[in-house]
DNA sequence: GCTTGACATGCAACCGGTTGCATTAAATAG
DNA sequence: CTATTTAATGCAACCGGTTGCATGTCAAGC
């Protein structure tokens, strides 16, 4: 019944440099409390045996694990990753382990993921959570939580708001001579695109624009290649999608279908999570989900460190990215 | 000085349900052990206070988390998010945790994290290590460990052999009357690199055909842009590139070079990370990551529950996806 | 009716640390 | 030279469970 490996304990190293574990203990924590003579005894026996602090048992005794978690809807849409990443990095720096975990887009399984993440982390990151408000607010009674692209009152949050960059472009369309736009949606319930569509129809309405809207449920490459027809058929000159994805697939359909982009269409995406890497490469709204990732970590981090919950609302601005993807409106008016 | 939230503990549920704490933790653990009764009383108790095991102690005594790690190089390279994504499907369908680790493709990195996590996880899964040799069978020792691509005797591990597909590609090409190609490389370290360069050389040496390797130690889309130039100036008809960004970056290249895809040049890409998403949609070679990270996941969790190491080496075969970017050689010879 | 098990539960040690308080020795003060 | 601090270390309880062994109960066996 020997649990894990048969690493030197706090005892054995104790006994070698003839100290009570009191004294090893403190070496590793509070090493001004002892003499730097027994300090350095202590740490060349630690040495000798290869003796590392048990990062459970400390765990049980001060109840801080060191660890966060993370859930994302989906870790393979290019969004979260770079967001991860930067969370990753930013947790690492502080010596914080990351859980992930994958809602897979369900709430009862984000649920699930927390409940069994709850026992050994010290706080929460949410990314895009689906969960109810009310199941928010409750975890967040028990560990802090930070929202990433969720707006909650009273949780701490991180917004990146998309609105200013979707207002940038439809800014930009229209000075190309564009009269007439659509914007293709995204899922139903997402908090983003309510924000986007809202940001579209806004912007047009004080230019004098003509908008139409399109839904679209699942956002990705193949279904924007399915709606560019019907966008096409609303007779307008340029779309704004609801994310890079659907903005490729309308790319590489119109592209079959002849039609010339900017020259004859025009499309701008939203989340640059491409980059250049489209032909012709794409004019999109930028996405600051590396900054995102940072800033919910650094937020958790002092939380975690201050226990003082505040109540944060920090919003991210977008801008336009253009890039080649736009252009003059086909018979601009001039 | 109180750690963690005021969590009941396993005394009160004792106290409620008048046993003592050795009943209620095998009313938890091994309920058969007990009388229906007492098993109903104790778990009424629990319920009414909100109890829930607490993981620390019992991955104290036990020795057991319920903890996985996996490290990749590159979170935001996206050949791995399905593969996270899988692994952690897996994980979860067990009640696994898992910790993500980012090594940034260093081995210094890499070290860092699996010291940290050692701690806490019954095992790891590393996927395309960059630490050498003697390092992976060093922690070894220690925990479980389980690689994905990368070939480490005496090590359990799952190996996408991208071989079999790039040896179609040749043939593929060979088939329509390419005689010159060009193998545009990808990390010098790489394994799969390494995999994929012998692959090329030895099936066009089979077929009769003339190779050029470029080499592009930073594969990705800009880079694959960068060194188009030169692999036009080989004089080679066709290109099989490490990775599909680099192949992506090299038809952006082409395109603005106005060089026809697949007209006056083919491209095959490797990974099929961007499935149809490019345009011409590209010719490449399989992935199978969800696989490997599935099937890793499968043999960590089975070494960890029998005890027993055994030595597997899982290969996974790949094959050609043929799309749009690979047609008739220009001046084929008929 | 007494022995023998089988079954259910309790007791107490243990997992490997942390930490408040007591103790001791050395340093400073008076 | 004794009284008082101060600094260094030890003692033992505690974190919240798990588990080998002892104990007690009740029913079946002879």
């Amino acid at each position: 019944m020997k649990p894990g490996r048969n690493r030197p304990t706090i005892n054995q190293v104790a006994a070698a440099a003839g100290v009570t574990k009191s004294s090893v203990s403190r070496a590793f924590t509070r090493p001004e409390m002892l003499s730097a003579e027994t300090v350095r005894k202590i740490f060349a026996a630690a040495e000798q045996l290869g003796y590392v602090p048990n990062h459970t048992a400390r765990a049980l005794s001060t109840g801080r694990h060191g660890n966060i978690a993370l859930i994302v809807p989906d870790v393979a849409n290019p969004f979260f990753p770079p967001l991860i990443r930067a969370a990753q990095w930013e947790a690492d720096r502080s010596d914080y382990c990351v859980f992930l975990g994958n809602s897979d887009e369900k709430p009862e399984q984000e649920d699930k993921l927390i409940g069994r993440f709850g026992g050994q982390v010290e706080g929460f990151v949410l990314v895009s959570s689906r969960l109810s408000d009310a199941q928010i607010v409750e975890h967040a009674t028990r560990r802090p939580v930070v929202l990433i692209n969720r707006d909650v009152e009273g949780i701490p949050r991180i917004l990146i708001d998309s609105a200013t960059g979707v207002t940038e472009a439809v800014a930009h369309l229209a000075a190309l001579g564009h009269r007439k736009l659509v914007y293709v949606g995204g899922p139903h319930g997402s908090w983003s695109n309510k924000q986007r569509r809202g940001a579209v129809r806004r912007a047009a309405k004080e230019l004098g624009l003509e908008v139409s809207v399109i839904s679209n449920e699942f956002a990705a490459f193949e279904s924007g290649r399915r709606i560019t027809a019907s966008v096409l058929a609303t007779g307008a000159t340029a779309a704004i999608a609801f994310d890079d994805l659907t903005a490729q697939g309308m790319l590489a359909e119109l592209a079959d279908m002849g039609v010339s982009v900017p020259g004859e269409f025009a499309i701008v995406g939203c989340d640059d999570v491409l980059g250049a890497a489209t032909y012709p490469s794409l004019t999109t709204v930028s996405n600051r989900s590396v900054e995102a990732g940072k800033a919910a970590l650094t937020l958790l981090l002092d939380i975690l460190q201050n226990h003082a919950i505040r109540d944060v609302r920090y919003v991210l601005n977008t801008n336009l990215v253009i890039r080649k993807t736009t252009g003059p409106a086909k018979h601009a008016p001039r």
